[in-house]
DNA sequence: CGTTCCAAGTAACGCGCGTTACCCACAAGG
DNA sequence: CCTTGTGGGTAACGCGCGTTACTTGGAACG
């Protein structure tokens, strides 16, 4: 029976349309009597006994504030709102996660709106464009971006009229706050684990070179490898195509051109797709992960990372971290606080599993 | 330099605050003129050039209607809340992918409130109807709840108060409209994928026996099986926790217990995470896929369906259909039309990979 | 030339609420 | 007795828009 969830509303909450005016009047209050004791206005002089009686009359009619009105005549509508094409390419939704979190630890609410920026040339060309200005319509006080990889952007113009912060990806042409994951940190941080394994000689199975995360991931693995007086042999990069076949690929022709002593002993994958095609190489030869050869990855894709055999130790993007920082950038930016940096960076943490 | 983008729009877009009556006044008309040309008004009596001349100002201007005004004015918000704690625990975003894209097709908007019903004594209990109380706030006309994993829920009594549909869940108590996967046709199909290609000794590495989905697949499975003159061996069904891990072990159990002949000649797994830890069993037991054993899966996980080697066949869970098909049945309630079905049943494609 | 009718608009009210200015009774102070 | 607060409220305006009723100038009609 559903009859014992929450007794407590009355029949008549049902029935929409419970205004404040009907609060007032069932309470003998004036409408701005009722409006101040439920916005809780500091210098209100009510007197206890009155306020009490508003709030039973609240309890009594299920009065529900109109969220709309409300917006409408204080001007400030408690939302923000967030455009990605996360909802069409589920990478990264944590990122949405983390916004969603903390927007509604701040009271505030979060509008999703759908992007295809990914793939300009598809049919929702100037979706973009649109969801921006639908945002803008229900006069959201800021703006989101976020991307599924980190990479530069466009940001339709209209943005401009509202605080606006970047999440995973940075302004191509302009100057907007933006966060982004510090991918040389990440490299740095994977390699001195392999380091402090024992491990020196590390092949390395990279990512198209050109995008941001290929670059600083590999930057942080040189640095790594020069603090330990050691040099990234170029010998041991090897690209591929940043998916399980490519990884499988670019993996097997590392493994096969050593033997002995020469071959790497462990290979840093600049993402756990293509880790889960080193896997099968290494496998496939009748070595050991991460007996003979240790294996790290990065992205930290649950659904493979966690299920892998062994179970990948790999760094995680700070996908939550990102979101909740980028809503806690647009509060300050909204509450008129300077912008506390241009691109802030925000940590990979290493995750330890069982392939190093 | 951003300055090629969008020239048409003028700067005085940027300046916040352009209302109606600007735009009146800058059109030498009345505000009705405007509402009346912005509306579209069918029996309005405004000549053309008028006409022009209002949508002229509205360009010069920058114009942007406010959607709160309007929701408030005309008593209909276009909005549509969907609480689910998807984004919570993102496996199923695919079902408000397609719910965003359904609505924004129907020119409405999709308000996604996270949910925590998933894990009921997590210190977010009552985020559920929060997150409903929320949403009613903003005056959404109809409600959408969504569930990670089918499964039976319980939904917030304020729920009632406006037109609600259930998506990849069913109410425990009570006859709101439910939309879920077919998982026995879902099992069926699989079944007879298996049946197509010359296997008759199918094992199955099965879920928790008790959840929907299981008893759902397992009965498609009998029913396929039924359908060629077989029998659903009690022996050939194992189960395991559905993880990669509860798979591998469930698989080694059963490729275990028989040799030669009798060893089934295909797997039937009731989700690919299973699958993918029976690939791993299959494999160092020196046995090939889909040569010495065909392995179909169920869910169509990408990241592991699409990345194992070789490649998964198996079922696709229509998140995103059900998503959208969530807001068409939603749209046709506030419409006021009767409720299509009880429960909708929606199909489960199966995709052929390689692995069969 | 008076009436009718219609195209082309406009004045004005209300949606539900925040907010500012104001009011009133009563007590204290001079 | 008159002033001056002060606690405890209230009247009224406006937020930006949808909508209904009303107006007006001219053309058609008899």
């Amino acid at each position: 029976m559903a009859k014992s969830t929450t007794p407590s509303k009355p029949a008549s909450a049902r029935q929409r349309g419970v205004t404040m005016t009907d609060v007032a009047k069932h309470a003998g209050v004036s409408r701005t009597a009722v409006s101040f004791v439920l916005s809780n206005r500091e210098n209100a002089s009510i007197s206890e006994e009155t306020r009490t009686r508003i709030n039973d009359a609240v309890q009594a009619l299920g009065y529900r504030p109109n969220a709309g009105a409300r917006a409408l005549a204080s001007r400030r509508s408690d939302w923000y709102g967030i455009v990605t094409e996360i909802v069409t390419a589920p990478f990264a939704v944590d990122i949405i996660k983390g916004a969603q979190d903390q927007a509604w630890l701040d009271r505030r609410f979060l509008l999703v709106a759908p992007s295809d920026q990914a793939d300009a040339q598809g049919p929702n060309q100037g979706l973009e464009d649109a969801a921006t200005e639908k945002l803008l319509e229900q006069r959201v006080e800021g703006l989101l971006y976020a991307a599924t990889f980190h990479r530069g952007v466009h940001v339709p113009q209209s943005a401009n009229e509202v605080p606006t912060v970047l999440i995973n990806c940075f302004d191509a042409d302009g100057k907007l706050p933006s966060i982004v994951p510090d991918e040389r940190a990440g490299g740095r941080v994977a390699v001195e684990r392999l380091l402090k394994a024992g491990h020196t000689r590390i092949g390395v199975i990279n990512l198209d070179p050109d995008i941001p995360a290929a670059v600083g991931r590999l930057e942080g693995a040189r640095e790594a490898l020069t603090a330990a007086g050691l040099d990234l042999d170029p010998e041991l990069v090897v690209s591929g195509y940043a998916t399980a076949d490519g990884g499988y690929e670019a993996a097997g022709r590392i493994l096969d051109r050593y033997q002995g002593e020469h071959r790497p002993t462990a290979l840093f994958c600049l993402n756990d797709r293509m880790a889960m095609g080193a896997y099968d190489a290494i496998k496939e030869r009748g070595l050991t992960i991460p007996g003979d050869i240790a294996v790290i990855g990065f992205d930290n894709q649950e659904l493979i990372a966690a299920y892998l055999r062994p179970k990948l130790t790999t760094v995680a993007l700070p996908f939550e971290e990102m979101g909740a920082l980028g809503v806690r950038t647009l509060a300050a930016l909204t509450a008129g606080q300077p912008i506390i940096a241009d691109q802030q960076l925000v940590d990979c943490p290493l995750l330890e599993r069982s392939s190093v």
